[in-house]
DNA sequence: TGACCGATGAAT
DNA sequence: TTCATCGGTCAT
């Protein structure tokens, strides 16, 4: 269970760490940025899961040609993005993969967080066991890599991420730089594909190879 | 009810 | 760079 996140990050400290509600009342954009170096942290019936958050996407809502709630679009899948920011929007994509976001923002305004990649720290047998990989390489480095090491699907999709079973815990320690760039596989969205609203940790092995 | 599609991943 | 992919979504 210490094995990776340190000495001075012990379980108790991340419960103690974990980030309120209110905090996920703020912009995307800013959740987004704040978030990277933060632990993710999920309690499963295999055991404890673990991973610092390395890469994410701000998704800015009905301003957004990229987002789904583009123009206020509002739709069954959908619908749990304009909830109060702290609730979990899952969504299956090509038929197969799950893409996990954080609601955010206040409600009405359907503002998320598109988490996309993972520093895998604890509970790693048991990603590997979920991913079929013998190794750590590729474990949790993609958007739905990282989502089936943790098992995720859409049981979670509304359920808040300041609970008992999953939430994220801030990292007080930041020595790191943060990397903005255009986000990914939304060359669609005319108006806002080109915006620099993909943060990643500069130097980070983990961040996604998609660009 | 069914045509359509993708905030990907993996292979090349 | 390309391509398989397929359950769910949503307009009808």
């Amino acid at each position: 269970m210490m094995s990776k996140v340190g000495e001075n990050c012990s379980f108790n400290l991340l419960l103690k760490r974990t980030r309120k509600l209110s905090f996920f009342r703020r912009n995307a954009r800013f959740i987004a940025r704040s978030i990277l170096g933060d632990y993710l942290v999920f309690k499963t019936p295999e055991g404890i899961l673990a991973a610092r958050i390395v890469e994410t996407e701000a998704y800015l809502g009905v301003k957004d040609d990229a987002s789904h709630s583009y123009g206020g679009k509002l739709t069954p899948r959908n619908k749990v993005t304009y909830e109060p920011g702290g609730c979990v929007y899952v969504y299956l994509i090509y038929g197969k993969y799950w893409c996990f976001n954080i609601v955010v923002s206040r409600q009405g305004d359907p503002q998320t967080v598109f988490i996309r990649a993972l520093e895998p720290l604890v509970g790693i047998d048991i990603m590997k066991v979920n991913r079929n990989l013998s190794s750590e390489k590729g474990l949790t480095n993609g958007p739905c890599k990282w989502t089936k090491a943790f098992g995720i699907d859409k049981k979670i999709l509304g359920k808040s991420i300041v609970s008992r079973e999953f939430f994220i815990s801030y990292n007080r320690s930041k020595g790191f730089k943060v990397v903005s760039a255009k986000r990914i596989g939304v060359d669609y969205a005319n108006k806002s594909k080109a915006r620099f609203l993909r943060f990643y940790i500069k130097g980070n092995a983990f961040v996604s190879k998609g660009v």
